[in-house]
Order: structure tokens, then sequence, then C-alpha cells
DNA sequence: GCAGGGATTTATAACGTTTCACAAGAGCTT
DNA sequence: AAGCTCTTGTGAAACGTTATAAATCCCTGC
């Protein structure tokens, strides 16, 4: 009577045996209607409330999925677990979703919690994809899979950060620009390393002298990072300043867009900007931000739907996948070529 | 040897019993360093992970929270799950983090599953006020905390509204605003009549005309609603176009600045905008938006130490708690009356 | 009236922990 | 050498489910 009701009160309650509650839970046809019905008004009168825990305990899983995600407040991640969730909602599955924060530690406490309540799947964008729990996991039961990044161990999911970073650097050669800066970090992330390889390609392949290319490295990937960038660049005399700055993430390009237009440099006269993931809030910045644009909710979906399939296959041999989508750009005025005109 | 390896194995391969693996866990100052040091050995052989199923279900709490928010997609959410996070972080419990998606439907599903995983606590942004879930969680012995919310048979943490609503009234009149389009819905979020609540008490109290307040209802709190706002106020004839417009929260109101300025409308000269929150995004948008600010992290915080009060003091009869917190106006472009200079 | 048989219901054994009362030894004190 | 106390380790009983095999009931047909 302490805490909350059992079976095994509903099932005196009822003047039955705990089997019939079961089966009443689990296979309604199977318990005639009579009993049923009086079942289920014990139940109700009692409100009784099935112990996950005990039926997880006794056999079946735990119908529980989990994201471990950078950052909550960068819109991008959010998407992506809207993804995640259809999918994982259409497979009958919650889903955990977990902000590490861009914290190793954090990263790492989810990791154990999650594999002590034997979650379905793992997906992650991991802070450090060192941890040894991300290799453990997987050998031990826990699928994991790797969301906006890759690993050979794994199955993963991302967009070719590395045609990203060519594709933006491309446009900004396009219009003219030859001295960037690419603005970005901590380098131990891969979506900044590889982007940054996408212009050095796009260097490379037009012949141009990669010392043009200047590189800005941040400690993480928000807004006040990028305002930060934003006084550095706005700081130098306009002689040595980038005409053009290619940032890492789009929280970065509002952020310095912000501080650049407040020291008083015209975006994008005096420097272009081109960001990166086309958050929503790209476009309604002060000067609509171009952006490289990623399918963000189909990440999600076809991540979930791999780590469901995987956790599905289990005892099969499985072999990992890795599905490589495409980003595309989106021109807008933070960096488009404008025709001569005298109004500021 | 099929699924993961249990205590039962652990003792076995230590050649220990399973008591003692179970002290080794939990009071490892009561096994002798030699017996411990080999089951520590075992634990690692055979890669042990506890379960925490069969632990929770054996009697100690699930040790987490659940935080069930309206709509990951807005920032003020996820800044608030910061404070949750913070809060949850010191006392050792992890946060689940659900997204109702303003959808009825989801928010009930998550109730049901909460409760069955027996969180500690529940705090939520309810879509659905009327939900008797609501009411029957704590009644059963899970607190509910309503989070920018209120209810009177609940703890809660939320933000005066009227007043908030009153404060960006006041200061739209003070700017010689009479004409005012009120934009948000739907009607169900006591965020969204609250809110117009205090603009009314600001007219009243002004002794202004009340029927110079124009109620744009829209049917999400979205940036597409409030794009489509912006497109019918953009769409009056300037005479009978009010001359300023308070979205009830930011996202609505970066919508709605958007298209008033895609379509032509001068902000904040034709078309003053307030909006409600002070996402970050307010800041950076096209014209930086003015905005009623709230204390997000302290909601957050706040909310989440008063579940945890809540569960702890079981068996105590509770008194439920309000706390009521302060909005502040932020005067920013959107809303500033300029000196007249002839450059638009 | 009774065997055969479907339809219901029941009893019981797990699942993997934690806890608690107790046993086994070791080292003292008298 | 008997009696103590400590320190370690053990065994068994829960916790609330689900699954399975066995029991019971009520018919039907002969």
């Amino acid at each position: 009577m302490s805490g909350s009701p059992s079976m095994k009160d509903v099932a005196a309650h009822a003047r039955v045996s705990l089997g019939t509650v079961s089966n009443v839970l689990n296979r309604p046809e199977v318990v005639a209607e009579r009993t049923r019905k009086r079942v289920l008004a014990a139940i109700d009168e009692l409100g009784f409330v099935r112990n996950e825990s005990a039926r997880q305990l006794r056999g079946g899983g735990s119908r529980t999925l989990a994201y471990v995600v950078l950052d909550t407040g960068n819109p991008f991640f959010t998407d992506v677990a809207q993804g995640v969730q259809e999918a994982a909602d259409a497979a009958g599955l919650a889903v955990f979703l977990c902000d590490s924060g861009q914290d190793r530690g954090r990263q790492s406490a989810y990791l154990d919690l999650l594999e002590q309540q034997r979650v379905e799947g793992v997906l992650i964008t991991p802070v450090d994809r060192a941890d040894p729990r991300l290799a453990l996991l997987p050998r031990r039961g826990t699928p994991v899979v790797m969301v906006d990044a890759h690993s050979p161990d794994h199955c993963s999911v991302f967009v070719d950060d590395v045609a990203g970073g060519d594709l933006a650097a491309t446009h900004l050669h396009d219009g003219g620009h030859r001295h960037i800066a690419f603005v970005g970090g901590p380098a131990s992330l891969p979506q900044v390393t590889d982007r940054l390889a996408g212009v050095r390609r796009a260097y490379a392949r037009s012949g141009l002298d990669a010392d043009d290319l200047v590189v800005l490295d941040t400690a993480a990937l928000g807004i006040p990072e990028g305002r930060r960038a934003g006084a550095r660049l706005a700081g130098l005399p306009a002689s040595r300043r980038p005409t053009a700055a290619f940032c890492a993430n789009d929280l970065l390009a509002l952020g310095l867009l912000q501080e650049a237009v407040r020291l008083g440099l015209r975006v994008p006269e005096d420097l272009a900007i081109v960001g990166y993931d086309d958050i929503v809030f790209a476009e309604a910045a002060a000067v609509p931000l171009t952006s490289v644009a990623q399918p963000r909710q189909l990440i999600g979906r076809t991540a979930a739907e791999m780590v469901i399939a995987e956790a599905r296959e289990r005892g099969g041999a499985h072999e990992h996948r890795q599905v490589v989508l495409t980003p595309e750009l989106v021109v807008r005025a933070s960096s488009r070529l404008r025709p001569l005109n005298g109004v500021a």
C-alpha cells in the first residue's frame, strides 16, 4: 500500500490470478470479456501503472533510443533531433535527448548512463571521438550510430563537409574574393577541420595562393565566439583585412555579422559572410546570411532508422554503413554581389 | 553468455559470492582490498555493466528527471532546459528532454511513459493543461512542476506574463503608438492570453480606446506563422494598418519582421515590432528586436530544484509553491524612436 | 454419464539487483 | 583455552513483471 499498486494488488482486487492481469495487459483477446472488464475496473480504481523497470528486466527491451547532442542551443541539432523523433515514433520508440554541451565529461557520463539503462540504441554527435565507450558499447550490444560525424567502426550519417567547404570557398572566389578568413574551432571537431579542408581544396583547384587564407581558431561554435572573431576582423586595417569570412557554422556567422556591422563594416561590401547549416535564423539575420545547407531532418531520420535496424539485426553479423549526404549552397545577401547603387 | 554478463557471472569469475560483488559496487569500504581488486578485475574482464532496471526495481529510485517541452525548436526552451540540466546535475540526476511539439497526443504519451519509467519528477510546459494525467501523476507519487505556466494544483515557476504584456504595450504607447496589433495564438496557451491581457491592462490604465487593438490569432508560435501575420499586415492599406505589432514570442516577431521588410515596410518607421522571450537571435535580427526578456536559466534551475525538493519531501504533506519572476523590457532598434534623418 | 477438446485461468519460474541477518575466521583479553 | 569483538564474506529473500506449462471449466457428441 505504501508504494504504487502492483499487478498483484490489481489481481487481488479483481479476485483473479496475477497471470490473468498480465494477460489483460498483453494479450487481451485471450481473456473472457467479463473478467477483462473486471480487471480493467480494478486497474482504474487502484490507479495502477505498469512498472517499466520490471517489464524491461523480465525481457522486453527498453523501447528507448537516445540522441546525445553537441549543443541543444544550436537549432541545427534540434532540427536533426526532430528527424530522429519522427523515425523513432514510427517504430514505437521514445527518444531520450541528451545534451553533452560540448563537454567530454558529460558525454562519458551520458554514455555510461545510457548503457546501464539498456537503451536500444545510441545516436551521437560526439565531442570526443576518442572516448573508449564509443567502441565498447557496440561490442557489448548497444548499437551506436554517428550523426554528423564519421567513424569506420560505426554506422554513420553525415554530410560531405569537405564538399560543403569547397562550395562556400568556390562561391566566394567566384565573387572575386581571394583573401578569405575561415572562422571555426576547436580543431578537434572534424566538422571544423573538414570544412576547412574543403576551402583548401577549392584554393588548390583554382590555383590560388593558399597564403591568402586566414584561419581564425575559435574555442567553440557559438554566437559569442562569432562576435569575438568579428571584433578581431573589424580591428584590422582595411588593407590587411580579409574581404570575406567563411564560418564553420551559422551561430558563429551570426555573431560575427552582428559585431562586424556594429563596428561599422558593411556586409557584404566590406566583408562578405558565409555560414554553415542554414538554420532558420540565418534567413532572418540583419543581413540575410548565405549558408551551406544540410538536410537536417533527413540526417536525423536516416540515422534513427539505421540504429533501429542495427538493433533488430542483433545476432547476424552487422555491416557498418556510411551514408553521405550532399550539402547545398543557399546564396543570400551576405555574400551577394550588388549592382552599384548609391544608397548605403 | 548470450546477453550481457550479470553480477552472478562476475561473482563466479571472481570466485566470490553475489553479495560480495554487490558490496564492491555499493560499499567498497566493507570488502577487503584483495577481494575487491579481484572483483574489479573480473568486472573489467567480462565487461560487466550494471543493469539499471534491476537496480531500480529493487528499490533505488530512477535518478532521472524529465522536462516535457513545448517546442525544442524554440531557443527559449532550450535555454530553460539548460537551467534544468544544471540543477539536476548538481543533484546527481539525469534529465530526459521530451518534445511534445505542441501536440496534445505526444504530451499524453510522454506523461504515460514517464510515469511507467518512474522518473523522480516531471517538469512540464504543457500544451494541454486539461490533460487529466497532470493531476493524476502527483496524486500517485510523481511530482509535477509547471514551467512557464501556472496551476493551483502544482508547484510552478513562471514569469508574470500580464506584466510582460503591459510592459510591451506601455513602451509602444510611450512611443506614440495607439493602433497596435497583438499577434499570437492559439488562445489555449495561457502565455498568449496573459500577454494579451497585459496589453489590455495597459490600454485601460492609459485610458486609451481598446478598439485600437487588433488581435491577430495564429495557429502556433513559430516563424512561419509570423511570416503569415507579416504578410497580412503588409497587405493592409497604410491608413488602416497598425503602426506597431507586439508578438507573443520572438519566433513570431522574427517571421513577421522578415516578411514585413520583404514586402517593403520600414521597421520601425512604418511598423514597430516588439517580441517576447529575448532569445539570442532577437539581437541578431535584420532589425535588432525589442523584446520582453525572461530569466530563462533561472526559470529552469528553480523549477528543477522545486521538483527535486518535492520528490525528497515525499511523505510529509507538500505545500505547493508558485514562484513568479519578473520580466524585463529590452529596447532595441525595432521599436526605437529615431531622430529624423534622411537616410532610409 | 463420460471421453475429448476448446476456452479460460492459474501457479511458478525466471530476469538482475540490493539488503539484511548471519556464519566464519582472526586477533584479543582474561 | 574459553569468551569477545571485529572484519569479511555468504545466502536467501525480496522488487514487479512476463512466459510457459499445467490445471480447471464448460461443452459437445456419443
